[in-house]
RNA sequence: GCCGGUGUGGCGGAAUGGUAGACGCAGCGGAUUCAAAAUCCGCCGGGGGCGACCCCGUGGGGGUUCGAGUCCCCCCACCGGCACCA
């Protein structure tokens, strides 16, 4: 008899395990063996925040999955993992507890490493390193010295958000809705000097090759194309009347050049040098000024379409008749960073103009109308601003150069052409992307490798007196950039002259970390930034996997990047785009259950506080009814955040692993549940129960029962093979729970049994590594299953002798017949009116209509 | 406001234009058990009929088609991104 105590799944027992053997066997490293294609798998790599969550978990078990798989069916595979260790929670840290950010940020690294280990990934971890190591951020101090020399990093002079709370500057990318993005402390504006990546310089570059990514998804490269924002449109002067010395024009730009015999008044933004200038003569100007540029976006809701604006008292002409003059307003909803901080409104076809034309009683006239122009009432009537898609025809009634008929974008071109002829002014394309401020004055993040010199002026620190290494001895009690007052750090002597210099205290974004680490992975210990042959034979990532949140930023800092490093000789060309293809995962939810407060405010409870009674969430403790808030995103303090230890120790690595991938798709959002992850593990315990008691199956079974059961076999290799090549793993997994059962009820006889157990098993593998190999060892399998090439579908076995095919009439179904698979078009039409069905319907007559899809439906129509 | 996305049983979700609801959860019934746990078997969109069966049903309304969850048009709701960007 079998001892019962063999049949038991015990994962605290088998994962770590199997875990030692492929440490021991070196089943992940990567290597460039054979000729075997490579393929790259990479999964955004984690911020050191202390511990992993269940949605890392689910981020990095699709990469294995991919990872395993790929291994499986004949890659050399690269699946690295680091850390992205720089940034200002360090800092915090060692703010409220006193601590350094390094012994924070390395113990952290410590526990992570700790815990996602026993999660099992086939990753290398020989590649592992963190973006706070000197030999990682000296690399990136070459890389800098190197870009800088090709020119593609220059320092100006430039307004910044600065961050009161964390003393910082933020990119215009990381402030939301005027607060930091990280502090969510009101931004402020200051003036500095900063160093800047030359990212605007590609924009044109960056935008044309999105459509070249093909397995991005659509909307990421469109939330990339909007970022960059191209527009097309006229650059040109107003002359002015009774201006001050110096701005006898305005410069303005425009994407509506068409509308330009609409024009009523010219604004200008409170940062506009015109503005300065009468600001620095008249205080109610000033005064003006200072609160427009308080206002911002943050009051938006506040001010709710407030347009501001101040008459300057200068007029300019308009360039198509002269003896037309226009007045200049200062106002609040002009940018300066954007064109040339002027413009001219035209309030018929844009709303804030009409807005502030009917604040300020400026006229309002329609350069164009509806095509159809039945029941639209014009701005000047006291209807809204009409601003059709530039794609819409409409008719021009006082167009520039344009007359009836025709799309706005023909007129804008149009109107271009007639400028350019009259020198009016010229057709420009601008972006709405800028340069990337990457200074930051922190403490906690790569140093810029440059020496201010007062005969030299800024140094370039040599390359072999890389790193230039952040000091150990700092101290956080008081806000602002350790570096600055650090007693002796700043202090060295210049690379070119020898004389006494000063260090930069300024450190790079850690944007700039993130940017070029796939690349790194390649080689990462090697002596310059890259190695040539690694990065060749590895890049691109074939397989880039993470979450939506970095849509913009972080993928578009490194496709500049690669481009950048590509012009600095530090990838090859081929690498331009380095993440051939990205997906992004759904977040983990998870239930909030909250009870309310005599005085409404909310009490969050546990889960393990909760039960279900006759279908109603109450408290175990005193039965209170409990409101439950489904798909929540996990946040501490709303007490509903799993926590990938208790998981594994509950139920295993190999129940959190499937369970992530299981119930939704990987693009959308899962819910964890404590039933699905309950159920998930009696599957698993019932998959290693079956895998134990098929070897005590009969040595034959009935006729027919083993063809069968390999049939079902076959057909589940092909589809789970198909759902992990189309990242369907929950529908993977649907197919696997669906040949378990088979197999479970299967009277197959022992060696078909052993053969499809061990097939399941090696399907379920990169989902549940552990228990596969275990099974895999268990029914006599050699080797290690993680190092066993992917089973094939036999074509054969996979079409059936006869099919059913279902019988509609006029479209519903209402009967179905089984034929021989090949059964001919016509012997197949007979049969389908012979059927009772069939003849019930048609009554004696004859049907108008009889479709016939082969093998798959037939349609009668009555 | 603009740009995307989503909408299917009590719940998560399946479905190359071809039997809607695979698979899982929850629920119900049964077997096993002294009893329970564990396990196994079955049922499980709504309505009607004793029954073979019939009617309705994929957010709402139209359309294309022999046939629509799927394609087209209009509308509604929710989610996400962007935004005084000229």
């Amino acid at each position: 008899m079998k001892d019962p105590l063999m049949s038991r799944y015990t994962p605290s027992e088998i994962e770590p395990r199997w875990q030692a053997a492929w440490t021991e066997a070196e089943t992940f490293v990567a290597t460039r063996e054979g000729d075997k294609p490579k393929y790259y798998v990479l999964e955004m790599f984690p911020y050191p925040s202390g511990r992993i969550h269940i949605g890392h978990v689910r981020n990095y078990t699709m990469g294995d999955v991919i990872a395993r798989y790929k291994k499986a069916t004949g890659h050399n595979v690269l699946h690295p993992m680091g850390f992205d260790a720089f940034g200002m929670p360090a800092e915090n840290a060692a703010m409220a507890s006193g601590g350094h950010p390094k012994d924070w940020t390395y113990g952290n690294i410590d526990t992570m490493v700790g815990q996602m280990k026993p999660l099992g990934f086939g990753l290398d971890w020989s590649r592992m390193f963190a973006t706070c190591d000197p030999e990682y951020y000296g690399q990136q101090q070459a890389l800098f010295l190197d870009f800088l020399d090709a020119g593609l990093v220059y320092r100006k002079n430039a307004v910044v958000n600065w961050d009161p709370v964390d003393m910082t500057v933020l990119a215009n990318e990381q402030v939301i809705d005027g607060k930091g993005w990280r502090s969510g402390a009101e931004v402020e504006r200051r003036e500095l000097t900063q160093w800047f990546f030359k990212i605007s310089d590609m924009a044109d570059e960056l935008l044309e090759a999105i459509d070249g990514l093909d397995d991005w998804p659509a909307k990421v490269k469109l939330m990339q194309a909007n970022w960059i924002g191209r527009s097309r449109g006229l650059q040109f002067a107003f002359s002015t009347v009774d201006a001050p010395e110096g701005f006898d024009r305005i410069e303005v730009y425009t994407t509506r050049p068409d509308t330009l015999m609409g024009a009523s008044f010219v604004g200008i933004s409170p940062d506009h040098p015109l503005a300065r200038h009468l600001e620095r003569h008249d205080p109610d100007v000033a005064a003006f000024c200072a609160e427009a540029r308080r206002g911002g976006t943050t009051e938006e809701a506040l001010e709710k379409a407030e347009k501001l604006g101040r008459d300057t008292g200068i007029r300019v002409r308009h360039p198509f008749d002269t003896s037309w003059e226009l007045p200049v307003y200062i106002a609040n909803f002009i940018l300066m960073d954007y064109g040339t901080g002027a413009i001219f409104g035209c309030p018929a076809h844009d709303q804030r103009d009409l807005d502030f034309a009917r604040k300020y009683d400026l006229p309002v006239v329609s350069t164009f109308v509806p095509a159809d122009a039945d029941a639209h009432t014009r701005p000047e009537d006291g209807g809204g601003a009409y601003v059709p898609p530039k794609g819409d025809i409409v008719d021009y009634v006082n167009g520039l150069r344009a007359k009836g008929q025709m799309t706005g974008e023909v007129a804008v071109e149009q109107a271009i052409a007639l400028c350019e002829e009259n020198g009016v002014g010229q057709g420009v394309t601008k972006f709405r992307l800028r340069d990337w401020g990457l200074s930051r004055q922190r403490y906690w993040g790569c140093p810029i490798p440059v020496v201010h010199c007062d005969s030299c002026g800024v140094v370039p620190e040599k390359k072999e007196n890389l790193p230039v290494r952040l000091p150990d001895d700092v101290s956080f009690d008081v806000p602002g950039n350790p570096l600055d007052r650090h007693p002796t750090w700043r202090d060295t002597s210049c690379p070119k002259c020898g004389a006494a210099a000063r260090r930069e205290t300024d450190t790079m974004d850690t944007f700039v970390d993130s940017s070029w680490y796939f690349a790194r992975f390649t080689a990462p210990h090697a002596a310059t930034p890259t190695d040539p042959e690694a990065a060749a034979y590895w890049m691109n990532v074939d397989q880039y996997i993470g979450g939506i949140e970095h849509a913009i930023l972080h993928l578009l800092y490194s496709r500049f990047f690669a481009r950048a490093m590509i012009a600095t000789g530090h990838l090859p060309e081929t690498a331009k785009e380095p993440f051939n293809a990205l997906f992004t995962q759904g977040m983990v939810t998870h239930a909030i259950y909250q009870t309310r407060r005599p005085d409404g405010r909310p009490v969050y409870h546990y889960p393990e506080a909760v039960e279900l009674r006759d279908g109603e969430a109450v408290l175990k403790e005193d039965g209170t009814r409990v409101e439950v808030i489904p798909s929540a995103k996990m946040s501490k303090s709303k007490n509903n955040v799993v926590d990938p230890a208790d998981i594994i120790s509950r139920y295993g690595a190999d129940t959190a692993r499937w369970f992530v991938l299981s119930d939704s798709p990987p693009e959308r959002d899962v819910e964890w549940t404590a039933s699905g992850a309950d159920a998930t593990h009696k599957h698993l315990a019932r998959v290693y129960r079956i895998a134990s008691e098929v070897s005590d199956a009969p040595e034959a079974g009935p006729n027919g029962a083993d063809e069968a059961l390999l049939k079902a076999m076959h057909k589940c290799i092909f589809e789970v093979t198909q759902g992990i090549e189309s990242f369907g793993f929950n529908a993977a997994i649907a197919k696997l729970y669906a040949f378990t059962a088979t197999l479970q009820k299967s009277d197959a006889g022992r060696e078909a049994k052993r053969q499809a157990a061990r097939t399941l098993a090696q399907l379920m593998a990169p989902m549940t590594p552990h228990l596969s190999e275990e099974i895999w060892h268990m029914l006599g399998g050699e080797g290690l299953l993680a190092e066993q090439p992917w089973p094939t579908a036999d074509e054969a076995m996979l079409v059936d002798d006869s099919v059913t095919l279902p019988i509609q009439i006029n479209g519903k179904r209402r009967s179905e017949i089984t034929v021989a698979k090949d059964l001919a078009k016509d012997a197949v039409e007979a049969l389908v009116l012979e059927d009772a069905a069939v003849q019930k319907a048609l009554d004696g007559g004859a049907p108008k209509k009889l479709i016939v899809v082969p093998g798959r439906i037939v349609n009668v129509v009555v």
